[in-house]
DNA sequence: TTATAATATTACGTTAACGTAATTATTATT
DNA sequence: AATAATAATTACGTTAACGTAATATTATAA
């Protein structure tokens, strides 16, 4: 109901995966796979004992992995995606759901101001270190054969 | 010589902290300040054998606590810790620095694209949710008497 | 149908980042 | 000087997030 993962375009909606396919389209183990099943991060369909992944599946992993980018832990990703799983009844479900958007949306706007900060301070370093080596008159980056042949 | 963190305008420069003090002017514990100490990213003064801290000292955990906030490893901070540290006396260090600010500076950018997904993504979940609660004709939040007061 | 390759299950191991004592100096206060 | 409050040292404990076998089941290919 209230929002779902996109299919991406370029994939079939009816592609299925097996674990490691999964996995490998996705830069990670099996292990992690079944990891993150443990916890409840991925429920995937089985095929007799085999567990089958559809680009639903795909899709949270991505979900998953984006989250982790951002420094957050499996439980509290675990609540994010709960925000797409809900297909919910009670007025009471989707007020939560509201509210915990809000809430995560301002954990991510203080990462963005650190961000922001730390990208202003490295830019400062980087001009520094360019300053001084042009008064040094040297180039900035060493010349490589391989370099200068590409360029 | 290439950059370094600037002294807070509102704390003393010659302002000097406990580890204790230091410590819970951070919000952390002291075992988080020796630890960092033990890993080579603090690097106190000693009065006898009592650490003393300098606002050099607190703008650097400052330091530490954003690059945890983003995600990152201790170690990983230590590397961006650095970039402030040397006093590069030769020209392969300060490029050095230099490559090493743009990595980072790299890293934090796709972090920031993740975030600002992210964002959408939230802002539309929480727009479903108020679209489904405005059709049932409820408000989105429960009115508390407190909240009512404080209004 | 047997060999080969994928999957699954079980379970102990590992690393980072501290937590939590317990014990031992130091320093400060009465 | 005795006591109390801080600080430091030492060291074992804990949790998250997997890694790394080892073994057992399928499933598939020859």
């Amino acid at each position: 109901m209230i929002t779902s993962p996109n299919r991406p375009e370029n994939e079939q909606a009816d592609t299925l995966y097996s674990t490691n396919q999964l996995a490998e389209s996705a830069g990670v183990t099996q292990r992690t796979i079944r990891f993150y099943e443990s916890k409840g991060l991925l429920r995937p369909q089985f095929a007799g004992s085999t567990r089958v992944y559809t680009y639903r599946d795909r899709a949270r992993l991505e979900l998953i992995l984006r989250g982790k980018r951002l420094g957050f832990a499996l439980d509290e990703i675990a609540e994010y995606l709960a925000l797409y799983d809900a297909d919910p009844e009670h007025i009471s479900q989707v007020r939560h759901i509201r509210a915990k958007a809000n809430e995560r949306a301002n954990d991510l706007k203080v990462k963005l101001s650190d961000i922001k900060i730390t990208l202003g301070e490295l830019e400062q370093i980087k001009q520094d270190a360019a300053h001084w080596l042009a008064e040094k008159g040297v180039p900035l980056e060493v010349d490589t054969p391989i370099k200068s042949k590409i360029k």
